[in-house]
Formats: structure tokens, sequence, C-alpha cells
DNA sequence: TTAATCCTCCAAAACGTTTCGGATATGATT
DNA sequence: AATCATATCCGAAACGTTTTGGAGGATTAA
């Protein structure tokens, strides 16, 4: 609990002086910074950062604002791995990250500026949010610096980090393709999402460069949702009983998908292939293994941070960073036999 | 960017009045307050918690310092789990969270007081640290008050919050015991773990209830690791082969338990059994599906972060926390035909 | 010798709040 | 009329820093 003052009084010196000697200021003798120093020490000094951050206006400090920090996304760890690459981003360049949760009651008390005024961060991270999310447009009106994950858009103040979706989606239903399959049902997250629209394109346009005729009633909306995806995978299966194979618009629907195929009698990978997209832990796991579409959420977290604190520190570059993703092989996907 | 003193001017007041209209005090006229408000609304004025808190001296801030944020708890949430709960609790009390992340490399170069005094964190919810980590010690003659998950130390300012590991792990021996297994192995953490020494007292409490005799040698180290595990199942079940059950400290070790059995072409769960720890999301999807001892993690961090606000605001009480398991029965296990 | 330069250091202001100890006016009580 | 109580307001100090603009002395240059 010592104080500046007390580290200035033990060392004969001011206020100043022990600030500027352990601001590594050159106007201080380098025997009195030494003393200083190891005064400091001593006295178990050190600084007060809410004195410095209100004196300076700078916080060092980042904020992730997720919306649902919710003990259902340990199934996909989305949440979980982006905050990993965020923290890991943050302690390298010295920044303290601050969680904000929000839901949409806590969103009735207070707007978007004034929790981030009130916290103090310098910028925002924002995950899992909506594309209807009210806060979306006084983020995109706002001037504080701002890094969307997963929603591509982009002003002054607001950059973006996402994922190459609509490749990834493409590299799927390519793979069924080339796997002899014709009618490849897909299950689609909800409309809500940019990720959604953009695997829906992915999935359409590796259809037609095969030169399949694309079927509406071929995609249905599993709202990302394990038990939605089973049931509506399901219907899907009953109605179109043609169906031989299947994109899930992410694995934990593509769990949900194999649950309903099994049910329903059908011998996988044999009787119905099926790919996912995330390459969550599970995926791995489960019976067959999935074949997947990898995206890296730490680096999605690790990216957003980068260009975040660019964006505090002045530097002008890209404010938009867009991830690879990866094609993983496993056992729930192959030839069509039909 | 509105301060307090622009509220003020605006309403004709002094800055005195303006504070004490927003904080609710009642000396004064509530007309003043009403137009107080207005003005404050108008110029979207919200207060700097950082002059706030320096004047004073309270920050309504916790940390939850976790030692490894990494990549690899994705496997099994336990800290994110944890931070949920942590999160949730911390919202309804109105409380900040700063999220601050240890490794080796960084507690070189602060100690424990000198991260949680800059901080400015009023308590802190410790998580994932080892018992030789040199934090503990620090934890416990520094006077900040502090939650311990899963270690079970106590002072005047520190208490913990932990699961009944005993209990849970000899409910697990106790089952497999019933279903006429004899010959119990177990694949334990390692001895830096409080959770370890606990669990391996309840698997021999069980044995000894149950008359068995317990052998040393059917206790070998998985350090909480899935490839450890596996290559020491191996070693375990090639040198005891009349092993006929498995308990494992933790499901992910389970799961390197699993492998390794279906390697040497054990079928299961006729030729083994296997019981693990946790319930991790995995163990409901494994093949077979894991009959495991369910720990409320989620819940360890509600529990962490009331008792901690709980002397925060100097409610004398019970410091420490112990939560129950439950057994979940799945397909790992099943009766001894040996 | 004088002027200029450099090296050290410091006093005071500023950041945006809260709070303590009154101040003023009004009305009630004696 | 004097005293007291109440309601409403405010000035100034305090929190612990950083930074600005200079002061004083020593050294160097002219």
């Amino acid at each position: 609990m010592a104080t500046i003052r007390d580290v200035a009084k033990k060392a004969g010196v001011s206020v100043t002086t022990v600030s500027r000697a352990l601001n590594g200021y050159s106007d201080v003798n380098e025997k009195t910074r030494e003393r200083i120093k190891e005064i400091a020490k001593e006295l178990k000094y050190s600084p007060n950062l809410l004195a410095r951050s209100l004196v300076m206006k700078k916080t060092k400090t980042i904020g992730l604002l997720v919306s649902g920090l919710r003990i259902e996304g340990s199934k996909d760890n989305f949440t979980y791995e982006v905050l990993c690459g965020v923290n890991d981003c943050a302690g390298e360049l010295g920044y303290e990250l601050v969680l904000i949760s929000t839901d949409s009651k806590k969103q009735q008390e207070k707007t978007y500026n004034q929790l981030v005024q009130e916290r103090k961060v310098e910028g925002i991270i924002l995950q899992g949010i909506k594309t209807d999310d009210p806060y979306l447009e006084e983020v995109l009106k706002s001037d504080i610096p701002c890094i969307l994950i997963d929603i591509p858009m982009e002003s002054d103040s607001v950059g973006y980090v996402t994922t190459d979706n609509r490749d990834g989606a493409k590299s799927a239903v390519t793979h069924l393709l080339n796997l002899g399959h014709k009618h490849i049902g897909m299950i689609n997250g909800h409309s809500q999402a940019f990720v959604s629209q953009e695997r829906l394109e992915g999935y359409q346009e590796a259809l037609q460069e095969k030169g399949v005729v694309s079927n509406e009633s071929y995609v249905v909306d599993g709202a990302f949702l394990e038990e939605k995806a089973e049931t509506e995978t399901a219907k899907l299966l009953q109605e179109r009983p043609e169906i031989t194979a299947l994109f899930c618009a992410s694995d934990l629907m593509a769990m949900g998908a194999i649950r309903a195929a099994k049910k329903m009698g059908r011998k996988l990978p044999e009787d119905l292939s099926i790919v996912g997209f995330d390459n969550i832990i599970l995926s791995a796991y489960s019976t067959p293994s999935l074949t997947t579409i990898a995206q890296d959420r730490y680096q999605l977290g690790f990216e957003a941070t980068k260009l975040l604190t660019d964006m505090l520190e002045g530097n002008k570059g890209s404010k938009r960073k867009v991830l690879n993703t990866t094609f993983i092989k496993r056992e729930s996907t192959s030839e069509n036999h039909n």
C-alpha cells in the first residue's frame, strides 16, 4: 500500500523524481535512480494503475464482450478458445483484459457506449453477437475501436476477423461431390449469422461448379443447436430419402445429425456421409469420427487482438483479417454406393 | 466523455449536488434531482469508474487468476465452466471481473502481491495452481481476500471451495466392487494436486470397506494427461493382467485408458470396466460412453465468487464450501464375468 | 569573465470523482 | 425576538499518479 509519496519521502526526493526515475526518464541521475528503485522495492511499492490511468487517459485495457458466456458453450468451446487467443495476445502486448458478458436483460439496462465508457476499456472485441443485435448498430456509430468476430463490417473505428466460411463450405461439399454424392443436404445455422449465409453460398457454389442443380428443400435450419439439428435431420431424411450426404454448418449440429441418422437405422458412413464445420473436440471422438472443416478459433481471438491493438496504437493498416480453413478427413464420409 | 462538471454547469448546481443527486442521497430536492438526471442522460454522462474507485478505495472488481489458460483446456473445459460460474455470480452481485492468467515465466516477473495490487482487484479467485506453486505461499501470507479452488487451505483472508473428491472416488470404486470386480486399478493424476490425494484415499477406503486388499502396484500416475494415461494404462494392464476394472481420476485420462485397452484388444466393458471422474462433455460421446463421477465446475466458480464477495462485504461466515458429486452410469462399466 | 548549455531536480496543476464540514434560507418553537 | 431544526446546497480537500515549465548549479564555450 506504499504510495509514490512514501518512496519520495524515504528517498529524500520529490514525487516527480520518483515517477521519472521509475519510468525510465533520462533526466535523473543514475545513482538516485538506483537508490529510488531500491527503496521502491524495499517498500514493495507498485504504482496505482487507477491513478495513473486517470491522469494519462490510457488504461491499456481491452474488453472482450461476449454475448452468452454460458455453460452450453462447453460443447463447442468457441468462446473459450477465442478467449485464450485474446488473452495470449493481450498478455504479450501488455494489455489487461476485462471480460464483459451481456445478455438481452443486461442490454436493456445499459447501452453499449455506457458499458464501454464506464469500464474504461480502450478498445473492445465483440464475439457471439447476432447480426440483428441492437448493439451492433451502436458499435458502428460509436468511435470506440472495435473488432468484430465473424461479422464482416467495417468503419473508421471498427474492423473484423473471420474465417473463410464460403471457401470452407465449398471444400466440404466438393469433397462430398467427389465421393460421388449427387443429393447433398445441408443443415444450416440460423439466418442471423453471417457465417450461415456464407456457408450456404459455399454449398451452392460447389454444387453449381459440378453442375449439380441445387434444391431448396435440401437446406434446413438447425439453429446451431444439436437437438434442433437432430429433429430437422430426421424430417429431412424422411422427406428426401434420396439424400446420401449431409453438410452441417457446425460439428455440433453434425452430432445431432449423426444421432438422427442412427435412430433411423442408417449405417454411417455407408448409407449417409456427413461433413461438419468447426473441428470441435467432440468431432474426433464421436462414432463415426467426423470429417470436418477446421477453423482456428484461437487464432481468431489472437488476430482480433492484434488488429485492435494496432488500431489503438495508431498503426494504420488493414482492419480485417480472414483466416483459412483446413479440411480434415475422418470416418464419417465415404463413397456413394447408391 | 461528459464529466460530472459538465452536468453541474448545465444544471446550474455544484459538482457535489450532482454527485449526491445521482447517487441517491436524501439531501437533494426531488425536483433538482430529476433535472440533474435529465441533463445527465442528455449529455450521456456516465461516471468515470477510475476516478470513483480512486477516491472510494473500492473497485468492485474481483480477479480470476488462472494458471494456464490454454487451448488444451478445451478438452475438459474446467477453466471455462468455472469462469462461467464466476462470471454469472459476479454479474449478479455487481462486481466486475478481470481475468488474470499467469505462467511460470510471468510469475518470475511479478509477485502475487504486485499482480493483485496493481490490478486493484478487491479479492481474487485462484484456479489451476498446483500445491507446490510459489504463489500459494504468498496467498496465505497476503491479506487480500482470496478463494482457492480445489486447494483446501484456510486463513483469515483465504477460503476455498472444492468437491468432495474422496466421497466421489469412493462411490466410483464401490460401484465397481458391487459389479463383482476384485482387481481394480487406478490411474491417478499427479501428486501436486490435492484432488489426486483425496481421490486416492477414496479409492483405498472403498476397497477397505469391502475387505479387498489394496495393491500399491495397481495405482499409477497419469498426470491428468490423456496420452500419459494411455501409456500408463497399457503398461499397467500388461503387467497386471488380472485387473478387470479401472478407476481414472479424470475423464480425460479415462479416454486415454479406453484407447489403450482397445489397442490391446480388450472389449469394453466386457473385458474391462472403466469409471472416470469429472463428467466432461466427451464422456457422453465416447464409445463406450463413460460411467463417471460428475462434479459441477460451474457451481465451483459460482460458490467461490459467493464466498469471496461475502468476505469482501464483511459477512462473517464459513469460508469454505464442499460440493457433492453425482454418480452417472453409462456404458463403460459392467459386471465382472471372470 | 560572461554567456550558453547541460544535468538534476522540483512545485504545482491536472485527471474526475466522493465526502466532510459547513452555509444559507425557511419555518417552527420557545 | 431569539433560538432551533430542517431542507437544500456548496467549497474544498482528498485519492495517487504524470507532466509541464522551470530553477539552480555545474560545466563548457566564447
